[in-house]
DNA sequence: TGAACCATTATTGTTAACAATTAACATTTA
DNA sequence: TAAATGTTAATTGTTAACAATAATGGTTCA
C-alpha cells in the first residue's frame, strides 16, 4: 500500500494552507495573490509558491493570466450547484464503492478526527472553519479511493461551489446539526452496509 | 470572446510537445523523464520543465514521486472511464438544456465546420487529429452554454481522459464512423427536439 | 558467496539573481 | 480637459547555482 508520504515538498504544504484559507473564505474572492508576498508569508522562495499557485489554478481555486499573476477565483453562482450536486453524488458514491472492502480502523480514526474538529467549529459557530472541515471530510472520502483522477475531478468541482457550502451552513440555526448529519455516513461504513452508505451520501449531498 | 493568447510561456509550449510525444507513443510508457535531459532537449532551464511536468502529472500523463522525478504513466485499463461517462453525460446534457432555445444558424455553422475537419481527419486516419476535433466538438457544445464554470469543470475532466478518447477511437476499423456518429446530435438540435438531442448525446457518450 | 556498509554520483528540491512584461503615473499635446 | 505618450516602479518569467535526497557501485566482513 502507498505510504502516506511523510515528508512533503514545500509546494504541497503551501497548496494545502492556501486552499484552506480560500475555501473557508479567510482569503476573499477576487483578492490578488502576489508571489513575493506569499513567499514572505511562508518564508520560502518563489519557486514553491509558483508551484502551489499552478496547482490551485488547475483546481479552479485561483485564476491566472500570463504575466498578471493569480486572483482568487469567484465561486460559481448558486444555480450551478444544481448541476454539481448530482456530479458530486456520482463521484463520492463511486469513491465509496472503490474503497468499501478495504476499510481499516485507521480510516475511521482519520474521519473521526476531522469530524471532532468539525464539532468544535460547530459549537463555536465558526462558519469558516465548519466549511473547511466539511470540505476536508468529503475530500478525505474521495482521497481514500486512491485514484488521482477521481480526486482531481472532485477538487475541480468543489472549489467552484465553495460559496454553496458556506451559504447552506449559514441556514442552520443550530450548527451542531451539520456535524450530526455527517455521523450516519461513518456509521453505515462501520456497519458494513454499502447500500446504506450510498443512500446516506445521496441524501446528505444537497 | 476570449482572445487566443498569442504568446505562451515556455512551460505551456513544452507541455504540448511532450503530451503529443507521449500520447502518440513516441515516448514510451514507463520511460523516465529527467529534468536536465528535457531542459537540454528544449534548450531551456529546468524551471519551465518542472512546470510542464507538474501539469502533465495533473493530467495523468506522467506520474511523479517526490525526489524521484517523473515516469510516463502506463495506461492502465481506464476503469475510471466508467465514472467519466455518466459525468460527461450529466454535464453535456445540462449544457444542451441551457442553450437549446437560443440556437442560431451561426451555431450550426460552427459545429459543421468542426465536424467537416473531423471527417477529413477520419479519412486520413490521423487519430491524433480525430481526437482533437472530437474533443473540440464537445467542448464547443459545452462552451455554447456560456457558463465559464461549466466549461471549467468539463475541461478539468476531459484533460484527464484525453487518452481515453484516443484509445476508444483506435478501436474503429473504419474511422469515418466516428464522424458519422456525431451527425445525429446536430440533426436533433436542428429539428428542435430537446428530448431527442438529450437521448442521442446519452447514447453517443460511451 | 553475498549481505551490509560507506563513499560517490546522479537527480531532484530550493534559492536568489537577472530578464521581460505589465501596471501606474506623470508629462505632453491637441 | 482628455487622450496619447513616455518613464518609472512593480510583478511575473526564466535562469543558474546551491542544498538535499536517492541511486549506484565498490569494499569489507561474516
Amino acid at each position: 500500500m502507498n505510504e502516506p508520504q511523510l515528508v512533503r515538498g514545500l509546494g504541497e504544504q503551501i497548496v494545502e494552507r492556501l486552499r484552506e484559507d480560500i475555501l473557508s473564505g479567510r482569503i476573499a474572492e477576487g483578492e490578488r495573490l502576489r508571489e513575493v508576498d506569499l513567499a514572505k508569508r511562508f518564508s520560502v522562495s518563489r519557486g514553491p509558491i509558483r508551484e502551489a499557485l499552478q496547482q490551485l489554478a488547475w483546481e479552479g481555486v485561483v485564476e491566472t493570466d500570463r504575466n498578471k499573476g493569480a486572483l482568487v477565483s469567484t465561486s460559481a453562482p448558486n444555480e450551478i450547484s444544481e448541476l454539481i450536486i448530482p456530479l458530486r453524488c456520482t463521484i463520492e458514491k463511486y469513491a465509496i464503492r472503490l474503497f468499501f472492502d478495504q476499510l481499516t480502523e485507521e480510516d475511521f480514526l482519520t474521519w473521526e478526527t476531522i469530524l471532532s474538529k468539525m464539532k468544535q467549529a460547530c459549537e463555536s459557530k465558526d462558519f469558516a472553519l465548519i466549511s473547511e472541515h466539511d470540505i476536508a471530510f468529503h475530500r478525505s472520502l474521495v482521497k481514500r479511493a486512491n485514484s488521482p483522477d477521481l480526486l482531481a475531478i472532485w477538487s475541480a468541482m468543489v472549489s467552484r461551489i465553495r460559496r454553496h457550502f458556506r451559504e447552506s451552513h449559514l441556514r442552520y440555526q443550530n450548527p451542531v446539526q451539520i456535524y450530526e448529519e455527517h455521523l450516519p455516513i461513518i456509521e453505515a461504513l462501520r456497519e458494513g452496509s454499502l447500500s446504506d452508505a450510498l443512500q446516506i451520501i445521496e441524501d446528505h449531498i444537497e
